[in-house]
DNA sequence: TACTTTAGTGCAATCGATTACAATTCAACA
DNA sequence: TGTTGAATTGTAATCGATTGCACTAAAGTA
């Protein structure tokens, strides 16, 4: 009703007394128009205030030029980067970026996945939310031949291209550090290792033990989450034993951070008593007056690389189902909270090739 | 090509053998199709698997169900919640949200809106970049009868909603908290006049010192963006006078982090010598050792409010051109960094009504 | 029995742009 | 002058769903 003022190629062809059909082409650049007509077009669209309606052609031709993205948080820096990189990628290709938010609940997964299927996404990138074990909806995308890229947090399923860092070599590149640094006693704190990115950091954190000949402590193995307080009371836990860690891994950096509040009040001197890493490279992590030294996961790389990926899926030969794996190296930054040699200033000072 | 394989209503008509017509009015529960057909037809969409084309359903009804939402970046915990709010807020009314990054840009800020026009979204919320002066572009949303809703950096236009915190009582509120604490002699760490959030900040300021009879000097008002360094700088200038500031108002918690980091270069102990106050929240500022006191700025509520706006102006008498402003109270966070008295743990201590 | 309702369906246009195929124009050439 | 072929332009179908209007058949009324 209230559309009725948005000028057509109808209301152009009507001006010029042609048809519709040239007005199409001429908008086009279709070589079969003749320079005159086309001039007149271009013209009389400039001056009609002619915008195409990309719905019209959307359904015509099939593509959207958007693109859904479902993140479970989409207010956290990890997640936020890495929209930043899928959106600046595509942007300049002429593609819109839908966000969803998963919440870490599969079926609202599942909806979003739905919902975006109806409205014609062209690709559906993902991280997949901790409560999903089922994988028909992911089936349902590749049915319709979307092409589906997980970041992060994936799903190993036949078709589907994914963009990860290497948290196995996160965890190994961070244990290793620590143990350059004098540290024998080195726990762990772990995230749920029903996740693989979880268990690939704690995998990485044995391997570099094992490499060094260092003895693997069960006990300081310690499950924690992504909050302060769990890093916290896991301190407060391990520090009632004889022994205590003289390192601590952390696979979250707020579960560091808590660690390192509780140590403070225990009067344990960081790094010197004990060396600190955490993993994400949080903002936060270099403004700390101890600032925490953590695994980068290069969150808004990914993203473009994601995007990347779907770009070659889209303008590749689209029957073969192209399935790419690319595995992102993360970077340590070495700061205070794990510098002996106080000489550093947060640069990245290790990544393996 | 490739989606010669979706279903649409006219499989199912040549299913059963009725026309398009009585299939769409069936799905759409439409009381003039017989309870026979319409279970009937209901039970083939299911059995072949139908799913609405949301994009012929958008070009026929010239409603997309899409808002578009553009801010200077994404990647910035302030923009991020807001979307945030905005997505929560929409999602459950079967919105899709399309982010943009303006990357304080006036050219891709106004190359976003029209190609959000193109897309033919439902309406646009937008935070204006720094460097937008002209208001070609949101005339340009006016024109095509699209909602339009400003939130916190907004531009006064007639028939464009807005929402925003009451940036005035948050400087007022920073400064008469530091005052209450003891403090005479208060610089202010300020933004770019030229936006208004940042004046008003700073006419808040202003305000409070005259209110409470304490003097204004030209000297401690110094301009900052939002980077540490800044900050830093700021300090380590006024610190070479004789008579130095015994509180800093940031309207940036960066600035105020800088601040805080020179201070201690300084021997400068806080906050019994110097007490701080930053803008936004910022997660970091809470994380700190010496957490800094800064005025929150209630961004997931800011997004919800403006998705309500939204949602009552599409469904209010299109004809008549709501222009709602909304004007949020600030939250003033308490820490340590402007708390004398060492009891207080972060919670919201003040907000004026 | 003849006529009016009314419930239930179908026809065809519409949203705006694209495009295969047909039709027209016009210059070049025999 | 008639023919051919290239250059332009037009016609109409298509993408998938909705909807005003017309139409059929069954039910109700006189």
């Amino acid at each position: 009703m209230s559309k009725k003022d948005s000028v057509t190629i109808y209301d152009i062809s009507k001006e010029l007394n042609i048809s519709a059909a040239t007005v199409s082409r001429a908008l086009n650049n279709n070589p079969k128009i003749s320079v005159k007509t086309r001039e007149l077009v271009m013209k009389t669209a400039k001056k009609l205030n002619y915008k195409q309606n990309k719905l019209a052609l959307a359904l015509k031709s099939g593509r959207t030029n958007t693109v859904g993205v479902i993140v479970p948080y989409i207010n956290r820096n990890f997640f936020s980067a890495v929209i930043d990189g899928i959106e600046n990628e595509l942007s300049p290709h002429g593609y819109h970026v839908i966000i969803c938010q998963s919440h870490e609940n599969v079926e609202l997964e599942a909806n979003h996945v739905t919902t975006l299927l109806n409205t014609k996404v062209d690709g559906i990138f993902m991280s997949v939310s901790k409560s999903t074990e089922d994988h028909d909806h992911f089936q349902k995308v590749l049915n319709e031949k979307v092409p589906l890229v997980f970041f992060d947090r994936k799903k190993d399923i036949q078709g589907v291209s994914s963009v990860t860092i290497d948290d196995f070599k996160g965890g190994y590149l961070a244990t290793e550090h620590l143990i350059k640094q004098g540290a024998t006693r080195i726990a762990h704190f772990s995230g749920n290792l029903n996740l693989e990115i979880y268990r690939k950091r704690h995998d990485g954190y044995i391997k570099a033990l094992k490499d060094y000949g260092l003895p693997v402590n069960e006990k300081w193995i310690v499950h924690t989450n992504s909050k302060i307080e769990t890093g916290a009371s896991a301190v407060s836990e391990l520090w009632q034993e004889k022994t205590v860690p003289d390192a601590i891994f952390s696979a979250s950096d707020y579960a560091a951070l808590g660690a390192i509040q509780e140590l403070k009040k225990l009067n344990v001197s960081i790094p010197d008593e004990v060396s600190i890493v955490g993993f994400s490279n949080e903002p936060f992590t270099k403004f700390m007056e101890l600032p925490i030294s953590s695994v980068d996961q290069t969150p808004v790389l990914m993203g473009q690389i994601a995007a990347q990926v779907f770009l070659e899926q889209i303008n590749g030969n689209q029957s073969l189902s192209i399935e790419k794996k690319v595995v992102l190296a993360p970077e340590l930054y070495i700061r205070k909270s794990s510098n002996k040699e106080k000489n550093l200033k947060g640069k990245p000072l290790a990544s393996m090739e």
